[in-house]
DNA sequence: CTGAAAGCGCTTACAG
DNA sequence: CTGAAAGCGCTTACAG
């Protein structure tokens, strides 16, 4: 045991430990790092000097000569785009699952003014070992510009544009067509959706696989932009068109449970009048009442996989880049 | 402008900067880092072979110096407690906002297995700078120990065992009053209150501050943990003892949310039959149908505050401990 | 105002 | 297996 008045007196280095176990800097630098060659009698001789010195290695001095920052960044959208949005948090959860116990440090960012910049020059000066993007715009020149500097990167999504890049991905395509089916399984026949940004490969993805799924190229249509807000102002327009209307897909939970605010205000039961079906499994889906069935994709588990790629190619820079795809799954509930 | 192949070329140091320059890396260094007394010539020649070499500083060696990791973290609850609730995500934002554009990394932490470790070790090695401790346990020893070792630290709220630390808060009492009196002056007269955690100070706080207002001591309320799951189970406990309430006032938007959906399913109409209040104002207040009226704590802003007064913390380590008050607000939407 | 020099605390070839 | 020594890239008194 540490003698706990020691936790506040002076920084105590390695020089010292080296000292009080009476072997070198190095070897006690070697035991620190756990290096398997040191003689069991002196490892134990350092281990003590360390328990009775409470020292802790200075990770700056390490870094120095090591040239890792122990550090990975998560590059969110703006902070504009954040608000109200369970995705992220469950990102965020996902990621820490995997670098928390690592020890590693999960650095906050998001794309906003002179983020880019700091990116770059956070990864070029060691500061961060690699990076995560999530959600970037189409045409943000960041993933390029740090794939061609070699640095550590891993996409939250196919990038629209080819690029030799490590990412993570829920099979879109499929996941539209697993909600076409459902809803024609219900028989129903007058169905609309409501599409997500078509200038995302999401939002294009999912609403392909939709139409193809249905086979009718003539499906009523918006395209929203994920929230809420888009949501309930893409089912005015849908209802105003076609009042006729007995299913719609939302490309995601948030516009679902937008849909469904406008459909009940309208006097319309879900799913008796019109059947609802969203995209995530998000926790609005069970926000919604009824409870909204959806097309889960596993959130958490695809951050978590991100950060094992990251740590791999931190590890690995030049190994070739990687594609994780998951299978979405259909959970369905009461309101379709 | 640096030349773009310059990007990822071998790393650069101050002293070629200084060479390119033709002066000592002392004074290089002080043109880095804005010292005034440089020489106009002399900084923009340092200047210019900035740019010409694209020279960024290693944060690493300059750390090892100045012994500040220009880094925060920002420590939220067990991950299990983040699922679902918006409050975080908000937290997060309003941190970022001031933090972001300072250059300063956010380090993010949960609660977990070995974090507690991990932080002091972390803020003893000098890897951290200072934390923000978000919604910590009341029990939890970790602030104190901090506090202690006289590290910068800012807490969520007030803790509810006495200590001298920085901490923001709203005012809970006076919140919970202002839900008190906006359902006395809807005339409702057979309230029940869901509560929040009583072992946490904002629980205590707003539950107290609400039975105060309505001075009675004998109203039916019940302890929920602020999750949604948490004010259905209240709220159907409630209404098979008290089937004829007629207001309702839960500590969080989250059981407020909850509340309604039992409501609904057992055939009462919100408002009129009965008056729902939240605490929060969060997205979820808006997600509800109809929208909830509810207590607002400026959640953004609290955070932008703990982050400014972390840096100032950290600038200053010994300055006497401050503590910022906000006033709730009662925001009037559809559910009372 | 500028420079030479020491020093921050570690790791890692290189000898032995 | 261990130690002496060099070196990672900065900043900052201290002289001048």
């Amino acid at each position: 045991m540490s003698d706990p008045r020691r936790t506040s007196s002076k920084r105590v280095t390695l020089e010292e430990v080296a000292r009080v176990a009476g072997v070198s800097r190095a070897t006690a630098s070697r035991v620190v790092n756990g290096v398997a060659t040191v003689d069991a009698t002196i490892r134990a001789a350092v281990q003590n000097a360390i328990d009775a010195t409470g020292y802790v290695p200075n990770l700056a001095a390490r870094s120095l000569v090591t040239r890792r920052a122990d550090a990975i960044g998560l590059v969110l959208p703006e902070e504009s785009r954040l608000a109200g949005d369970p995705f992220f948090e469950t990102v965020i959860r996902g990621v820490m699952s995997v670098i928390g116990p690592s020890g590693v440090h999960l650095v906050l960012m998001t794309m906003d003014t002179n983020t880019r910049d700091q990116v770059v020059s956070d990864l070029r000066r060691g500061r961060l070992d690699g990076v995560i993007l999530i959600h970037t715009d189409r045409d943000d020149p960041l993933p390029r510009q740090l794939i061609e500097a070699n640095h550590p990167v891993v996409m939250s999504s196919r990038p629209l544009h080819p690029l030799p890049v490590t990412y993570v991905d829920v099979d879109q395509t499929a996941g539209g067509a697993l909600a076409a089916q459902h809803l024609m399984s219900l028989r129903r026949n007058r169905i609309v959706t409501i599409a997500g940004p078509q200038h995302t490969s999401a939002g294009q993805d999912r609403h392909t696989g939709f139409l193809d799924a249905v086979a009718d190229p003539d499906l009523p249509w918006t395209e929203g932009d994920f929230t809420r807000e888009s949501g309930e102002t893409s089912m005015v327009h849908l209802l105003r068109a076609h009042p006729g209307l007995d299913a719609v897909f939302a490309a995601s939970d948030l516009m679902a449970q937008g849909a469904m605010t406008v459909l009940r205000a309208t006097g319309r039961r879900v799913p008796q009048d019109v059947a609802v079906v969203g995209f995530d499994d998000s926790s609005a889906a069970l926000a919604c009442d009824p409870p909204l069935t959806t097309v889960r994709q596993p959130v958490a588990d695809m951050a978590a996989e991100m950060a094992r790629l990251l740590l791999a190619r931190v590890a690995d820079p030049d190994a070739p880049p990687t594609r994780v795809v998951f299978e979405p799954t259909l959970v369905v509930r009461g309101s379709a």
